[in-house]
DNA sequence: GGGTGGCGGTAAAACGGTTAACTTGGAGCC
DNA sequence: GGCTCCAAGTTAACCGTTTTACCGCCACCC
């Protein structure tokens, strides 16, 4: 494989100036940039990119973190992550990389230099692997929040808006807002839409009234369930792949410079209407 | 971050000792060995994969290459390949590439250095990306065939024994073997059963008979229309993860000993039943 | 016509490891 | 006692880049 030093010496010029054309990181004549280009043409050159990153510090690859249990992590996800950060186009490949909870095993990955920053998913209100790459130093975004997100890149979803909408739905159908039903272990039977956010429990209320007759369902968060739920769940959706991009796109902001903090973004869900809501009886 | 440098220096030997008990690649005492073990823990130290990368001329870092159009590759998929070859155990990561099925993609991806070797998922009969391979000498295992895999890595679904199961199957029911239909357009009617390997025919002949009253088909590939298809589809399951841990193994038993060629292996599909083969009427 | 200031280019020192070739000290043997 | 041999360590070259000094040259200006 050739090498910058094959290139320079058909070229004609020193290792140096190959490097200057190739990251376009100090001016170089007209004249001579065609000889380094054309060199590197016919010698079919591609730039070792281990060397590169030993040198510059610097990998140009950014890896999506998600839990090791999680399996809403696909080649489909990174793919339309990648594309809304627009990575590549910054320079940047995404590799996805399954962690463990705790902090040990991400601890190990930053560790090693292969990165150069991390976007952490589904992010815990206390969470050992931000801890864990705080103490390393390594630049990371978060897509959801910790208990104190300040000081933090992070992006989450819009929970104000969201809750708006799901509302405006609800209230459409007819039924009327009540105080938050929070921990309660038994749904008062006065209660005709129920707006959940955990799997569980959602199946445990669905046991116990009939859907959507008695009982409305709206439930937030990824389609796993809801898609194969009998009804289909009315869904708020979870934007996972636009918040993976929007917390690329933050690290990398961050990453070309350090100084900024870019500011939290927040992206709403989008309602998919299934056949758990319904007009109250 | 702690260098070899710092190892040595605290544990009062040279650099190269370090390195020798880091890959146990020289007899080193157990007294010097502890040594720089212990210089190590104290110091958190973790080695650059980088730098031993670029030195070392090996990444251990396996790509397993598939279509970008197909999403039947999530990190499931790479985890239980990785779990099947026990790739971590012997030293080496995969990470999940998505690439254009023209060669242009995988030779760049190849031609930086960043991986030692590559699986190929989906090959085709003729496949421009397995030319890109073999020209930029990497080392690579196929899953599938080419039209002519001699001198190839390569691990496949075995055909032979999965088309036995099937017509066990199928017999069983009390269908009767006859000559394969093949390309033929329209299916005769003293036809039973059939045994499809191609979504969009599979799609036609259901619109065609009623099944499986008037004919049972019994479906050879990934579960993804199985699934979803109505009645759903008696399937024979391609062994997607193991295939592809298979060929890891083989890939990696390759690179480790660069003279040896490992056998093809083949591997059965599972036969999941479901309702669209039934007794013939 | 002698400073001065760019500009285009080069030489060489990193980056953090691996590894071939060479040293050293002591045991084994006649 | 001198010779050989081996095992444990060290030195230094190298992997393929980036990047910081530095250098020579020419135009410009007073």
């Amino acid at each position: 494989m050739a090498t910058v030093r094959d290139v320079a010496e058909r070229a004609g010029v020193s290792i140096a100036t190959v490097s200057f054309v190739l990251n376009n990181t100090k001016p170089v004549t007209p004249a001579t940039r065609d000889r380094v280009e054309s060199a590197m043409a016919e010698l079919g050159y591609h730039r070792n990119v281990l060397a590169r990153a030993l040198a510059a510090r610097s990998t140009r690859i950014i890896a999506l973190a998600h839990p090791r249990l999680d399996t809403g992590f696909g080649s489909e996800f990174i793919t339309s992550a990648s594309r809304a950060a627009r990575a590549r186009a910054r320079g940047y490949h995404l590799v996805l990389w399954p962690v463990d909870n705790d902090g040990d095993e991400i601890g190990e990955l930053v560790g090693q230099g292969l990165v150069d920053g991390v976007v952490l998913m589904e992010v815990l209100l206390e969470d050992a692997r931000v801890d864990a790459l705080s103490a390393a130093g390594t630049p990371f975004a978060l897509i959801g929040r910790t208990a104190d997100p300040a000081g933090f890149i992070h992006v989450d979803i819009d929970f104000e808006q969201s809750i708006a909408v799901a509302l405006d739905h609800l209230q459409g159908l007819g039924h009327r807002p009540t105080v938050a039903a929070g921990r309660a272990l038994r749904l008062p039977s006065r209660i005709t839409a129920v707006i959940m956010m955990n799997e569980l429990a959602t199946f445990g209320v669905m046991t116990e009234r009939v859907v959507p007759d008695d009982l409305s369902i709206l439930y937030f968060g990824t389609p796993g369930l809801a898609a194969i739920a009998n009804p289909q769940l009315t869904l708020m959706r979870a934007p996972a792949a636009i918040l993976g991009g929007l917390g690329v796109d933050a690290l990398i902001d961050h990453l070309e410079t350090p100084g900024a903090l870019p500011a939290p973004q927040l992206h709403p869900c989008t309602l998919e209407p299934g056949a758990s809501t319904a007009r109250p009886r």
